[in-house]
DNA sequence: CTTTGTCAGGAAACCGCTATACTATAATTT
DNA sequence: AAATTATAGTATAGCGGTTTCCTGACAAAG
């Protein structure tokens, strides 16, 4: 049925040992050998059985992307997709695929990481940080299998991750701030137990301290993420006797109730009073005006672990560590433009 | 290194072809070696070589789902990922494994289906309507290699698809609006050309006029897809002699300027004005007030699509035929609700 | 003129599992 | 009791490449 490289052996006179090492670049066969072969190759219009291939050579050539995907995943993280498109498009540079895998107990209840590196089904994974768990990490650990997590784990493990320096961020909001002039800044946090709002705050505070602009701590708040929520909040915050110049939010949900809430009030902004806010989801667009924002290039994040699996793939012996990327700052119309 | 087939063949005393048939479930086996066989199965933990199973039963259990995967992809296909999670879902019931791949020629030059096909690196193939072209069309029907095509392909082809019925959504609004007591509809579309939109619109159009309540010519805009354009049209509208009392929105985007051009001019919706929208994207909750929408279920899309190509593989002689799935109005709060 | 070395290519084992064909024993049937 | 038919399990030939080891031809060196 399918022409196999048998066939292309006999075709071009030659061994299939012969096809096999012009196929893989091997410089023992001489360059008229190769290109009669290849010639052969196109001929035939060959292309040799994949499944054949990764059986032959020990290796799948493919990375499993760990992560949760559920119903109305898109809207519960809207990083997930560019983080995907990102270590997917860096890695099938290497000729690698990326095979999708679920492991969440619930939905998928046979799936275990475990199972995918014992199977051999894939030479290396890639652990979105929302599927990571103790089992993950141990299965991982215990066979030393190529990896990258994409997150701070939160918990101590010998594992290799990668993520946005969220303390950073804190710093690069404040310094903006006090750049445009602004001085009293309040804070509108989701959970106060968040990892990722927490060094956002400290980043924060502590830029704006060592600037010698203490934050009132009844400026720091801590809301449910929900529109009218934060909107009750920003009222109250613009109402008291230390109201701020500046709001820094957190997430993009807490600034699209800031800036309705602003518009309620009829307060200009960034005059009367700034905010920017961290990240940038799909509906961060529809906030009026623009706003300013400390963002994170996720789908660079992807192609940074696409990256560092690969070369530690092409390099077992090289020891990859764990890292941060560079939050980028992008001026909106809701801080004071210092440019103009 | 790993434990095989012939470890375990060994340890429980049987040859390799006994494991192999507990291993797939044959009933030619005795249940007492049966079970001698899975004990043993069990304390070695044996799992097999995931590249060898596929090799020797010669079919990969992988499906490809091929996509754009481009940077900000989230943002210009807020539906992919939803769908691909639906695909995803589904297919790993049944033990396939879905990969992700672009064929993108600029991104990814080398790739190509009838590579994938003659590889045989996948047993299937979803292809998201972003990604089609005839390229793809002519190399998936001429390998009769089975398939489903996410989205009307718009052109003539023998390839199975599944879309929704926009025809029928036009219809679900149109029979929303007059039940609500709306009579003088407007309809904002983006660009005139796009076969979802149209779709759309006749069904709206022609289930007004069955219902004795004409469109009027002048009430139907096309638009750029950008807030302050809609905005502007959206003015223009409502202070014309012909000013509607509902306005259909063809998409999110278009009803995110609506509904700020409303709160602008100060109109009451749904009382002085009603507007719905097609479609859910991730910023849709930030509409104030949430609108009524005409939803796809587009997970459910992936579902479907899922499931049609795993009941093809399983059996081949199936024909397996293009469908539509139907839209779900939501009622939200831009339209009167009639159950108060 | 032998010895050694290099280069191009071939033979064959092997990767780990599946599946067909076959055998040996037990259970029916005639 | 002999013949037939199930039943339970085994031997082995692939699947389609890769890779190690080997051979033969020719060139360079001694």
């Amino acid at each position: 049925m399918a022409i196999t490289i048998s066939d292309v052996a006999k075709a071009a006179g030659v061994s299939k040992s012969t096809v096999s090492k012009v196929l893989n670049g091997w410089t023992t066969i001489s360059p008229e050998t190769t290109a009669r072969v290849n010639k052969v190759i196109q001929e035939l219009n060959f292309i040799p059985n994949a499944r054949a291939v990764s059986f032959a050579k020990r290796a799948s050539k493919n990375i499993v992307f760990l992560t949760s995907l559920g119903k109305e995943e898109a809207y519960k993280n809207p990083h997930m997709f560019d983080i995907m498109c990102g270590v997917h498009n860096e890695l099938s540079k290497y000729n690698y695929t990326v095979t999708l895998v679920d492991t969440s107990k619930d939905t998928h209840p046979g799936e275990s990481v475990e199972k995918i590196i014992s199977a051999g089904s894939a030479d290396g994974i890639i652990v979105h940080g929302s599927a990571l768990n103790e089992g993950v990490a141990q299965d991982i650990v215990t066979h030393s299998f190529p990896h990258v997590v994409i997150g701070n784990p939160g918990f101590e493990s010998q594992l290799c991750w990668i993520d946005t320096n969220n303390m950073l961020g804190g710093q690069f909001a404040a310094e903006h701030l006090i750049d445009c002039g602004y001085s009293n800044v309040a804070f509108i946090g989701g959970k106060k137990s968040d990892f990722i709002s927490s060094q956002r705050l400290k980043g924060l505070r502590q830029t704006m301290l060592r600037n010698g602009k203490k934050m009132n701590i009844d400026n720091i708040y801590y809301t449910d993420s929900t529109i009218p929520v934060v909107m009750k909040a920003t009222e109250e915050l613009m109402s008291s006797d230390h109201a701020p110049d500046a709001i820094v939010c957190e997430n993009n949900l807490i600034a699209v109730g800031v800036s309705k809430e602003m518009s309620r009030l009829s307060l200009v902004v960034p005059d009367d009073i700034a905010f920017l806010t961290f990240d940038r989801y799909p509906y961060t667009g529809v906030i009026d005006p623009v706003p300013t924002i400390v963002d994170i290039d996720v789908y660079d994040m992807g192609i940074q672990a696409g990256n560092t699996i690969q070369r530690k793939l092409e390099n077992p012996s090289l020891l990859v560590q764990s890292y941060t990327t560079l939050p980028i700052l992008i001026q909106g119309n809701t801080t004071r433009n210092m440019s103009s």
